[in-house]
DNA sequence: TAAAAATACTCCATAGGTATTTTAT
DNA sequence: ATAAAATACCTATGGAGTATTTTTA
């Protein structure tokens, strides 16, 4: 392992800063009058500069004070290095804004196309409020990034497994069955019914995969061959005939207008999941989430397909 | 006047290398490690950071630290911050080559076009060494340029008028009357005879326009209407039978193969003028411009009409 | 003599060190 | 129980102050 790999200068930005005053005022006293420091403090610094650089500065008279060649040179540098340091300051106080900042948010693929552009469409319509960038990620993955920070906060229909998260319930969506247009089958759906058909299922990986398979208590053998990875692929394939499925509420307005399904409750009452906001403890974003945890609450109860639990 | 115009953030770039070295390693130990401190002292400068600026830049856990959004945002310009600082430390490396920074020299234009080209040429046959940026600026302008610093040397005939310059003699050069060739003349010119002519002179602020008008000890009311603004030009209407005129030894090799003009030497010994180098005692490039001095003497001496004076 | 920078010194804020405690898994 | 960061406390560097001297025109 590299012991001192990481390396600062020398100097402080007060000195390059004091540097540049000289030069540009011309003098040692006026530069300290502009710095707001003693003439001497600052020729001490600027002393101490040109020693840690090992580069005469200024050629000194009681006359006059002139800039070398050398610190010609080197004064846009200095320059460069305090603009670095201002915009730092800059950038620290925008940053004041708790708005500036936008969330990294991650929602697993059978919510994100059916959540998102609603509560991206009020978190418009509430003009200045909190900030999204949106990613959709499996529930694994999604784990993974909440945890090692590359996003501020994750929604899911599976209780996150990592620990130090706080965990909000954004509310319980029913499931629908969804059948070929031509199939017959009895009114209100019963599991039962629904165990003896073929049951189309997403790729692994997607959660709503595993929650219909333990939902129609499917044995390993009677999967469908069929792994669609998205659930518009899979609606379309039950309106081709090739098997039924299970939708969560969310998704069932925006796929029945794109595919030619029959979309029917279960008959059973509360059958369905539960959606989840996560975020990490003492996340520096809290108060946003919050927000915007409110926000994608709303927009669950926009849909007509989510009902309230039962 | 105003107070503080002049100001430099109040952080480190210690401290932004130690917040860098946190983001990369993922942690305040390994970072401690890297920079070669130990971790509370690291701890508090990250933290002291945090407070100047107000902002976290990490989530901190005994299990492992992430940088924050804002962190995130702000450590790209931490990078920029110390780039520019290491951008300094190492123009400051190169500058400890004494040849890393031209000379500006300043050259009067009776000498400028004939003494630099050799000079070049010898600087260039030399390989490494001295780099000049030649400027020709009349004598006053070149003291003006000499005293605040514009230019590091200047070349002049007359002693600069300036204080605290150190002033060397290049050599001396006579001055030889150059007159139209079909012209009846003495063989070698007299200085009376010559005031009998009309003759020709180079515009106000060359030197050699004074050198001439008290060599020949014209009254105001004798000088030609015409003011030249330069010797090629001044040769070129002496080669039209416009008049006389006096060539400093220079000049006299390059400016006979352009024109058609009679070269001639004066009947008195002694009449010329002294090329002069002078720089600012005290300037930093000294030794330099020593070095170049010994080329310039050189390049005089080079050419056949600089003889020595008698 | 006057103006400006350098020097001499004193003081205190703070970066850095060591030892220890806290915290979360 | 362990690993890592925070805390407590101490030391010493050095940045900033005031007073004075030096320097050069």
């Amino acid at each position: 392992m590299p012991m001192d790999s990481f390396s600062a200068p020398d100097f402080s930005l007060r000195q390059l800063q004091y540097a540049v005053a000289v030069a540009e005022l011309g003098g040692f006293g006026a530069a300290a009058k502009a710095c707001g420091v003693s003439q001497p403090s600052l020729s001490a610094q600027v002393a101490k500069l040109e020693a840690t650089l090992d580069v005469r500065l200024f050629e000194r008279d009681p006359r006059q004070v002139l800039l070398t060649p050398a610190g010609g040179h080197l004064l846009g540098l200095f320059r460069t290095t305090l603009s670095a340091g201002a915009a730092v300051e800059v950038a620290a106080r925008t940053l004041q804004d708790p708005y500036a900042i936008p969330a990294r948010i991650a929602v697993i693929p059978t919510v994100a196309p059916y959540l998102i552009p609603p509560a991206v469409e009020a978190l418009r319509a509430a003009g200045a409020g909190p900030k999204v960038h949106w990613l959709e990620l499996k529930t694994r993955v999604a784990e993974e990034a909440l945890s090692n920070g590359k996003v501020d906060a994750m929604v899911t229909a599976d209780p996150p497994a990592c620990s130090g998260v706080v965990v909000r319930q954004l509310g319980w969506e029913p499931f629908w069955a969804i059948l070929p247009p031509a199939m017959e089958h009895p009114q209100p759906v019963s599991l039962e019914w629904l165990s003896t058909q073929d049951v189309l299922l997403l790729e692994d990986g997607h959660c709503l995969r595993d929650q219909t398979i333990s939902l129609c208590m499917l044995p390993e053998a009677q999967e469908s061959p069929f792994r669609t990875t998205s659930l518009p692929t899979l609606v379309q394939m039950v309106a081709s005939g090739l098997g039924v499925s299970v939708l969560p509420a969310i998704a069932v307005a925006t796929e029945r207008e794109r595919a030619q399904v029959t979309v029917r409750p279960f008959s059973t009452a509360g059958i369905g999941r539960t959606l989840r906001m996560a975020w990490r403890e003492q996340a520096p974003l809290e108060s946003m989430l919050v927000e915007i945890e409110g926000v994608l609450r709303r927009a669950l109860l926009t849909n007509p397909f989510v009902v309230r639990r039962p």
